[in-house]
Formats: C-alpha cells, sequence, structure tokens
DNA sequence: CTAACAATCCAAAACGTTTTGGATTTTTGA
DNA sequence: TCAAAAATCCAAAACGTTTTGGATTGTTAG
C-alpha cells in the first residue's frame, strides 16, 4: 500500500532521487543509495505495477493463448511448457498472462485485444497450423512474437520446433536396423505440418534402403487410428512394424493389435511420438520420440525476450532435435 | 496506439464525454453514445489497460502460482483446469498470471510480491498443504484468495476439494460388494491432508463391513508404491485388492503384479484415483476416481470472482463428488 | 415570465510512477 | 583564488485513463 511518496517523505528525500536511487541511476551518492535501498526493503515498498508500466509505456507482461476446442484442452505437454518457461519470465520481469480461446473468430479477437489494447510485449503461439490466421495477423502488426511448430506461413518471425523429418528418418532406421522390412506409417492429416515432414522422414528412409514407404493417414486421435491400424493388421500380409505420427495414434494400434491377438513386440513392434506421460505406462512400454520440453520452453521464453529487446534483429528457426526414447514395443521381427 | 484524447478530438467532444460514453453513463445523450461508440469501433480504440488500472486501483488480474518443484510440473491436469477457468476470467474481464515459484522460501516472495506490489485482484492457491505457508500468509493481508484441495490452517477462507473421504468410502464398499475381504490401502504420506481423508474413508467402510483395515504408506509416486507393493504381494496372504491412494501409485502396483506373475484383475484388483491420462492406457485399464476438472475450474473461477466483489461475504466450502471410473483393473477375487 | 429542474456536456484533478531539464553544492585544475 | 567540472539533488511534466464537481443549455411548473 505504500507509495514511493510516502518514502520519500519518510526519507527526507524528493521522489525523483528515491525513484533513481532503486533504480540504480549514477546521479544519486552510495550512502542515498543505501539509506533509501534499507527504508524501501524495512517498509516493503513495491512500486505500483500499473503506474510504472503506463509511465515506461510497456506492460512488462507475454502472453500465451490456449487454443481450446470446445472448452477443452487436453494437451498434458502444455503445462510442463509453461512451468519451464515461468522462471525465465519471473527472472526478466515479465509476468505471462495465459488466455483461451477456441480456434477461429474467436481465436482472431482476442489477439486484436492483446495487440490493440497493448496488453502484452510478446506473444507465444502454441500449436502452429499449416494456414495460420493467429500468424498471419501477427505479421501485421509490430507485436514480438514466437511461434512452437510449424507453419505455411511465409514472413520474418522466429520458430522453434522438433526436427521430426530427421527424427523419422532415424526411427526408420533403427527398425531397419532390427531386422523389418515391411514398416508401415501411420500417418496425422496432411493439413497438419508436423505430418507432413515426420512422413517425409520416414519415406526418405525406405527409400535409401531401397524399400517401398507406404503411409497411411488417419485422424491424429486415438480411437481413428484404432480402426485403421485393425484394417492394417487383418491383412493377410500386414506389416511387422508400425510407426506411428502420434502416441496418442500408437494407443490406438496397441489396441487393435491387443484385440486381433497379435503380441508386442514380438509380432508387431509399434512407436510414437511425442512421449505422453501415459507412454510409460502401457504394456510394452512405448517406443516413442519425445522434444525435451525443459529445455524447449527455456529456449522459447529466450526467445521471446530477446525478440521484445531487439526487434530488428534477424527471426530465428530453431528446429531441435527430437530424442528417441526405446522402450519394450520394439524388436526384431520374428521369423515365421 | 489510439488514445482517448485523439477519439474525442475526432469527435470534437471531450474525453469526459468519450469516457462516460462508453462506459454506460445516463448523463450522454442516446445520439452522442451512438456516434462515440461508432467512432470507437471503426478506429479499433481500446483503453490503456495500464491507465485504466492505475485510475481505478485495481489490477484486472488474477494469478494462480505453480508449485514447480526443481523447475517441473508434472500434473497434467491443471493444464485442464487452466484451460476451463480461462473463459469466466475473461468473460469477467480479468486476465490470468501465471506464475511458477519452488515450494519454500521462494514460493513466499512470489506471493509477497503479489500481494504488496498489487498485482493481482485475487490469487488461486493449488495442491494445498496441510501447513501451507501460503494461506498461513494470505489470511494476513486481504487479497481474496481460494484453495484447491484441504489443508489444516484454520482461518475465513473459501475452498474447493474433492469428497475423498467419501469417494474412498464409496470404492471400498464396491470391492466389498465384488466379493473381496482381504483389501489393503497403499497410502500416500500423512503429511497430505487429502491421504488422510481418503485412509479414512476406506478405513470407516472396512470396520462397518466388519474387517480389519490395514494401510501401508508410501510416497505418491509410482517407484517407491512399486517397491512396497512388491513386499506387500510377495507375501504368502496377500491381499485380494489393493485401494491406493493415486493413480501414480496403482502404475507401481500394476508393474509389481506384473513382475511377480499375477494377473489384474484376476489375482488382484486395483484401483486407483485422479484419472490421470495414462489411466486409459495402462493394461487392464485403471479403475479410478475422477474430480471432474472442467467443473472444477469453472467453480473455482466463479468462487475467486464472486470473493473479489463480495469480500465480506462468507467464505464457502464446496466439497464435490468424485466420480468413479469402473475399467479393467477390478473383478471378483478368484476363489482359489 | 421566472424559478426550478432535467439533460447534456466538460475542465481539471487524480492515480503512482519515471524522466526531463535544471539547480545547488562540492571538488578540481590552473 | 577563481572558473570549470563533477556530484548530488529536485520540481514539474508526462503517461492515458476515470471521476469529481460544476457549467451550460433547454424544458417544465407555477
Amino acid at each position: 500500500m505504500s507509495t514511493i511518496r510516502q518514502l520519500a517523505d519518510s526519507l527526507g528525500l524528493s521522489i525523483t532521487t528515491v525513484s533513481r536511487a532503486l533504480d540504480d541511476y549514477t546521479d544519486v551518492s552510495a550512502l542515498t543509495r543505501a539509506r533509501v535501498r534499507a527504508a524501501a526493503e524495512a517498509s516493503g515498498y513495491r512500486p505500483n505495477a500499473a503506474a510504472r508500466r503506463l509511465r515506461r509505456g510497456l506492460t512488462e507482461v507475454v502472453t500465451m493463448v490456449l487454443p481450446t476446442a470446445h472448452g477443452r484442452f487436453d494437451e498434458p505437454l502444455y503445462i510442463e511448457l509453461l512451468a519451464a518457461m515461468g522462471p525465465h519470465f519471473v527472472k526478466a520481469g515479465y509476468d505471462l498472462t495465459l488466455l483461451t480461446a477456441p480456434p477461429g473468430d474467436e481465436e482472431i479477437k482476442t489477439y486484436r485485444r492483446i495487440v490493440e489494447g497493448r496488453r502484452a510485449d510478446g506473444i507465444i503461439v502454441v500449436r502452429a497450423r499449416r494456414d495460420d490466421a493467429r500468424i498471419r495477423y501477427l505479421l501485421t502488426t509490430d507485436t514480438p512474437f514466437v511461434v512452437m511448430g510449424r507453419s505455411d506461413v511465409v514472413g520474418d518471425y522466429s520458430l522453434l520446433d522438433g526436427d521430426g523429418m530427421k527424427a523419422f528418418g532415424v526411427a526408420t532406421e533403427r527398425l531397419l536396423a532390427l531386422g523389418h522390412r515391411h514398416i508401415v506409417h501411420l500417418a496425422a492429416p496432411s493439413a497438419f505440418t508436423f505430418s507432413t515432414l515426420r512422413r517425409t522422414g520416414y519415406e526418405a528412409a525406405m527409400h535409401a534402403a531401397g524399400l517401398q514407404p507406404c503411409s497411411v493417414e488417419s485422424a491424429a486421435e486415438t480411437d481413428p487410428a484404432y480402426a485403421v491400424a485393425l484394417h492394417i493388421l487383418a491383412d493377410e500380409n500386414r506389416p511387422t512394424a508400425l510407426l506411428c505420427a502420434t502416441d496418442r495414434m500408437a494407443y490406438g494400434v496397441l489396441r487393435a493389435a491387443r484385440e486381433l491377438g497379435l503380441r508386442v513386440p514380438q509380432d508387431l513392434s509399434v512407436m510414437g511420438h511425442d512421449n505422453l506421460p501415459a507412454s510409460g505406462q502401457t504394456d510394452p512400454a512405448l517406443t516413442t520420440m519425445e522434444l525435451p520440453l525443459a529445455d524447449t520452453g527455456e529456449r522459447l521464453a529466450l526467445m521471446l525476450l530477446e525478440r521484445i529487446k531487439t526487434p530488428d534483429a534477424k527471426p530465428v528457426h530453431d528446429i531441435r532435435e527430437v530424442r528417441l526414447i526405446e522402450r519394450g514395443s520394439i524388436a526384431p521381427p520374428m521369423t515365421l
């Protein structure tokens, strides 16, 4: 509740001097600075955030908008991401405000409110889409932002994403090394950028091995993947390994295999991507790939802060290595 | 970038009138109000948040601090909670700022910063602890807050929690109804309030059935629970059902059972609590209990808004029903 | 016709900072 | 010793709103 004026009065100083003492200006004597510091500490003085923001013309706020479809947001990963970003924003003196908006009109309105109302110094866009209206809008403004994931929208902006193409190449090679020859890729809808990249990685590796790639598309959820997997696995000439674009899809495959009496990994190797918390608990535990979230959050936060500090610097594209997490769901194919 | 002054000038009105027109005061004519509205809309005018907050003396911000141990926060549930609260805060004109702090000194400092710097109109405290320094501190201030979970700290504050006692009573009865007689409860450390409540519910139900309850304590994580479960299940006279305080502990039990060659649910029934995303993917899928998060988030948000609006109203204690989610991990005990 | 009242508008103060542009005192250099 | 320079301080302006306390005009009642 204390103001800088009360503090100044109690010290017999002007508010100018108190302000400058607390802000490490050189035109206040060491003695005075010490006195002010001590008094501020003792009285628990904190500058009123609204006042300083108004005067300084900045918000000390960064914003992230959760794209919540029908009020839900079933993405356990993001809480870790937020937790990892938190300390960096705190250290830099920024508050992170978290908003929610369903994709669509409402979403863009939310972004407009942030930008036009000057409610944030920077924005984090997550779950990039191929044709992303958020990115298109932000490019027309001068609000600094960073994107997690890749989009087809062209323009100068910083982004961070896992190297899905390389990861799926490596994953395919791993399966090949185990002796698999008939490997099918269960792909996510090509509307997602990540889907195309992962698929490309898989197909390139197959070609390099002189094998014919085979990608089957399905919605990126457990149930649709389950249905598609039932089909694939019921076939006479079924594959010995199924490389899934996401863990959720892999869960569907595991269920389908169980139902058809196929043993994993003896009869079928399964791999996913994301390393969801659930993937350590499936039976057998799922082999998967992971973009380490702690690092990612940290990097994303630093990228945004950098963007805010020097908006004219060249945006960076950080494509990060994805880690292969090998668990029990893959093995050499049984020789029949 | 537009200010109210520019808008006023462009209309040939005073800023007073513009401000009051936009705020539905009665002392501005309908015609003027319409003109102002239209011009504001057209120019995309948004009041500067910092200025209005300074003048009004409120922040239009509510805060939640994630208790992150060693920089991580492995609690997938909270993202859903946040997603559920979001729309209600947006509707009421509040921004939600999300901070992180490791439990301990740093945590209390963070709360002081919020309170003393007047950085939020209200606070959400999650993961209440039995002796909770955050609650003790907040009670000494006049900052409105609501607590998720229960604590031993006494005082007038609003809280929301699942009725763990009742839920574990019901769960125990369900196992009894299936025919189990030798049911062991794997309890979380008694430092957590929820642990004591769940244990009480279990023990009461056992007593009511004329059976001797048996609770074994373990850290509320997978690995410790695994170790304890190995012990319990290796015993000659092992239980036919293990009721776990949390899903994570149940995962440990499932692993231990698998390793000992015990089939679930034929040889051992297992139950957990939380309904983590992973619990639908275990084999067999875990029977568990859930505090519906969408409802909870909504309720929590409304409780806080209420608390902000009328701080003198009597605080409410909302103990919510927990839903039993029956999956494949429980069955009648095999008659040996 | 006038006093009272209603309707509509506005100038200026206030919110609590930071920053500008000196003012005053002390020290230094020649 | 005196002018210049350095050190230290401060009054006042500014940030963009909202709100207070009228001022002005038009309308109504007697």
